[in-house]
DNA sequence: GTCTATACAGCGATAGAC
DNA sequence: GTCTATCGCTGTATAGAC
């Protein structure tokens, strides 16, 4: 089985629905074939069928993770004529996934990232970039459109905001509260923006 | 054997320390008894002696921590006078430890959140209500001596401190370049003193 | 593509000797 | 306080039938 299943394996896609919930929620080293088999009322050797070892499975989680996260981020761009709602967008990804109580799945699999296997640890640092890529794009053109001030260059500021969400999913969830989401994560862009941001937007 | 052990027991003391350093690393679901005492060169049975189950352990790490971290505080704020000063500090406390491609006790515990034993739980929240305190306090002076300008409320702005900093070291230690925790480190003081802050200060 | 059955290592934890 | 020995369980992974 491929790093990327065809789109049209049904099962293959249900265990990736299943593992990646059980990653962002509880951690690649905290989630097993059993305990993906049970939810789906497989046997742990069908799993091994679409996904023949759990790096390999780990893998095609941030393989797709990456696919979406492109796609978002292209919908954002089209959408969002400003600079400052394209960021907006950005950090309402991070918000509508820690309402569903999971973390970014990048983000739990940085923590636990010397315990990975190979192919997983290359798979997070391409999330990283490829967001601060994202970033930096649209933070160049704020700052060219004057929307923007940026007090270094586009790449740390983008370093910063992605930091900065990471960190405030991770601190917000034990506390269950939303609002301490807010408050970490309203000034990342009021700095780059000149406005305060209220919670939701 | 109580969840804080004797001052003097010396080997409970350096099973903290091995076992502090493999939850930063690895993470505590991926570091075990056997891995401790083989470092140690004991069996797992004395480790069972000193710390009776993994959870114990877990909680006796942080109670620990904490105590440090406190101490660490108080050290700071009887240092340094300005508020600033205080808060690049702080900020040098979280560069330190990834220095030794660790991630915050805390913060690695708060990735794993939801597999935890209660008592950790717990702990992780005291860990991260104990910081803001001291932030909140530190801020709440610096504003009041025009040093730290303040959008919103002073624990709010503890709070983005602290998720910005574990922030920065967990998207910082997979790419192993401190110049990335400089990068997201750099913006959260910035904004408070309206300073800018360079690397290592 | 999914199953039963199983191999084999590792886990946290305990009993009891010294 | 540390040891040897072992328990019961779970972990990832594989073989081979259907």
């Amino acid at each position: 089985m491929a790093v990327r299943p065809a789109r049209g394996d049904e099962t293959a896609m249900r265990v990736l629905d299943v593992a990646e919930r059980l990653v962002q929620v509880r951690g690649f080293n905290g989630f097993s074939y059993a305990d993906v088999a049970a939810e789906l009322r497989i046997t742990k050797a069908a799993l091994h069928y679409h996904f023949a070892s759990k790096g390999e499975l780990g893998a095609a989680l941030i393989e797709r993770y990456c696919d979406r996260m492109a796609a978002s981020l292209a919908a954002l761009a089209a959408t969002d004529r400003s600079a400052a709602a394209r960021l907006r967008g950005y950090a309402a990804l991070y918000r509508n996934t820690l309402r569903e109580e999971r973390l970014c799945l990048c983000g739990m699999l940085a923590a636990e990232y010397q315990t990975l296997p190979q192919a997983v640890q290359s798979g997070v640092i391409r999330f990283f970039t490829l967001n601060e890529a994202w970033l930096a794009e649209v933070l160049t053109d704020g700052a060219a459109a004057g929307e923007i001030q940026l007090a270094g260059s586009a790449q740390d500021a983008a370093v910063a905001l992605v930091a900065g969400l990471e960190g405030a999913m991770l601190v917000t969830r034990p506390f269950n509260d939303m609002a301490r989401f807010e408050a970490a994560a309203g000034p990342l862009l009021a700095g780059l923006t000149g406005t305060l941001v209220s919670a939701g937007d």
